[in-house]
RNA sequence: UGGGGAGUCGCCAAGUGGUAAGGCAACGGGUUUUGGUCCCGUCACUGCGAAGGUUCGAAUCCUUCCUCCCCAGCCA
């Protein structure tokens, strides 16, 4: 969809590897290469929002799919009804067909397999291979022994077959109190892997599940319901994140005993960011306790923060296909991110030109009821955007940050006594420079070149620079919210002792400008709306943008040379 | 110190026994009516976590060691 090259990482390889039946048993490589096909899903679990690493799983799922001719379901992992909602639900669909990929009519639910689950467990139990056991939360912990330590056998786990029959019944029918019983499986209490340790495969829990509402009372485990979901859908490809690397041999375990189609489970590195935290405890801690507007707050490394911070979704798939898939833990540096954003942006964002800190500059010399008409181009990147009018007075608004009184050397913008070139209008000089009792400057006075009109001198002498500018009559207000960083550190998880990874939030990641002017063009902008700001960065119209509030929020700013000089002096 | 993973440039990441891709960042230069874009150049000079070994030849194979990550939820 994005790369023209064959993308190429390990999972790619087993993918080629399986699809020309290398490395398979006999009986399989009856199958020809040509009907066999790939299986992948997207499992979330709806307890909040997606965020851009699930983008990489996303883009990995459904890209794997269609590259290969094959089809990714999307499921939900719903098997705890303490966490789960309907919100989720839908914000998760939304987030996922944003970015461009399609499910089809394939939308499962684990809690649509949860009769089948029930069934599951009869077998296992029938065959002496699960238990009901009483043992309390707190004994189960103590039974499981320590990772030195073996554990030891629950005093429960040597009930007959017929027992844990009825017993499971009765928690089906909800005969026991929440907590008083659970069904685990029967392998080995002193496996070194503690997922084999008898784990657990239901629960009792009086909650009413989103959607089989109060059908239920015992409810799958994750470690339970995931791969035998995935078994039941045909998946070939169980794509998970490293964490799951030693659960696999537990559902392999299952699988085997239930004699089910066995998915291949393939474990890679989840994505880190700097400067963010990708987990969504931490997210939804930010916010509840309201230190962002909500899940879609532009600084949130949300899917749907970055839809309103403007991240162009095909931009948020290049990311994911450049970082790659590896299973070393990684760290993308978020300059890389951005990095993406512009070459997207750069692309295909109109140009205009806005004032974020305006600063007074009055044309002595142009007539004082004349406006003129300038031409504009509206991508130079692309001649098909075509141009605009922009009209240009005696007086107008520059950067603040465009006029020192005092330059540095490296400085070659508007000073006194300097000539610089307004964009697409005028050379200006700066003859004089107004200034309130507190030696605040007010306003500059400049002189125009009325035969440099459109912005080339004919007797060919040279401006250093060229400003952005808008005139002030014409002009039209906007609050323009100006994001950074959401932390101030690279790595927001290392604090001092005792400390929380929210002593790293950062104090400046939001500066709203109240009193922004915006050339006339921008008038009937609509949310979602991106434009560049020349020589400043993107904006996006923000989705609570209306025409007699215009509001953008800064998506990435554009590189900035002089910054770096600034900084370096 | 049990088990499972991983270590190639500041950050991602190719490489799968034949002599270290690429991108980002950084730095230098050119073009430019955006100090943007674009273009050019520099950036692992026996070095691929370390030390040994096998080999004509090793980032790739073997041995030992070191470092980092994950696992003791009735979370996922």
């Amino acid at each position: 969809m994005d790369d023209i090259k064959e993308k190429s990482d390990f999972i790619r390889e087993i993918i080629r590897q399986y699809l020309n039946n290398e490395n398979e048993e006999k009986d399989n490589s009856e199958r020809s290469a040509k009907t066999k096909k790939i299986h992948t899903r997207f499992p979330p679990e709806p307890n909040g929002y997606l965020h851009i690493g699930h983008a990489k799983s996303i883009c990995l799922n459904f890209g794997l799919a269609s590259e290969f001719g094959g089809k990714c379901n999307l499921r939900f992992d719903d098997t705890n009804p303490t966490k789960e909602e309907q919100e989720y639900v839908d914000s998760i669909k939304e987030d996922i067909k944003w970015l461009g990929f399609d499910w089809d009519s394939r939308e499962f639910y684990a809690s649509d397999y949860f009769n089948r689950l029930y069934e599951f467990a009869l077998i296992l139990i029938k065959k002496g291979k699960a238990y009901v056991c009483d043992l309390s939360s707190d004994e189960i912990r103590e039974f499981r022994g320590t990772l030195k330590e073996p554990g030891r056998e629950s005093p429960y786990r040597n009930r007959s077959i017929d027992e844990n029959l009825r017993l499971f019944e009765e928690m089906r029918l909800g005969r026991y109190p929440d907590g008083s019983k659970v069904l685990r499986a029967k392998i080995d209490m002193s496996s070194p892997n503690l997922n084999m340790r008898d784990p657990i495969m239901y629960r009792i829990l009086r909650r009413s599940h989103h959607r089989t509402k109060d059908k239920w009372c015992i409810y799958p485990t994750y470690d339970w319901a995931h791969g035998q979901s995935d078994s039941i859908e045909g998946i070939t490809h169980s794509i998970c994140t490293l964490e799951f690397e030693d659960h696999r041999p537990l559902y392999d375990w299952f699988i085997e005993q239930l004699e089910i189609h066995h998915p291949r489970q393939i474990e890679f590195a989840r994505l880190n960011l700097t400067y963010t935290v990708m987990s969504k405890r931490m997210l939804l801690m930010l916010v509840e306790e309201k230190h962002v507007s909500g899940w879609d707050d532009p600084r949130m490394p949300t899917i749907s923060g970055m839809r309103r911070r403007g991240y162009p979704p095909e931009a948020i798939r290049n990311f994911c296909s450049q970082i790659g898939v590896a299973k070393a833990d990684s760290t993308v540096d978020f300059a890389f991110l951005e990095y993406i954003i512009r070459e997207n942006l750069n692309k295909n964002a109109l140009r205009a030109m806005a004032i974020l800190n305006p600063l007074k500059v009055i044309i002595d010399n142009y007539p004082e009821d004349l406006s003129e008409e300038l031409t504009a181009i509206n991508n130079p990147e692309d001649d098909s955007a075509g141009t605009r009018k922009v009209p240009f007075s005696k007086v107008i608004y520059i950067e603040k940050e465009d006029f020192m009184e005092e330059p540095p050397g490296k400085f070659y913008r508007l000073a006194p006594g300097r000539e610089v070139r307004l964009r697409y209008a005028y050379f200006i000089k700066c003859e004089s420079v107004v200034k309130d009792d507190k030696g605040n400057i007010l306003e500059v006075h400049c002189t125009y070149d009325p035969q440099t009109k459109g912005g080339d001198a004919p007797d060919g002498r040279k401006v250093k620079a060229t400003l952005h500018w808008v005139s002030e009559k014409h002009s039209i207000p906007a609050e323009v919210r100006l994001y950074n960083h959401l932390f101030a550190v690279e790595n927001p998880y290392k604090t001092e002792e005792g400390g929380d990874f929210k002593d790293n939030l950062n104090p400046d990641s939001l500066k709203v400008l109240k009193d922004c002017r915006l050339e006339p063009s921008l008038l009937n902008v609509k949310p979602g709306d991106i434009y560049q700001f020349e020589r400043i960065g993107y904006f996006c119209v923000d989705i609570g943008s209306t025409k007699e509030k215009i509001i953008f929020n800064r998506t990435v700013t554009l590189k900035d040379e002089w910054a770096k000089i600034k900084k370096s002096v």
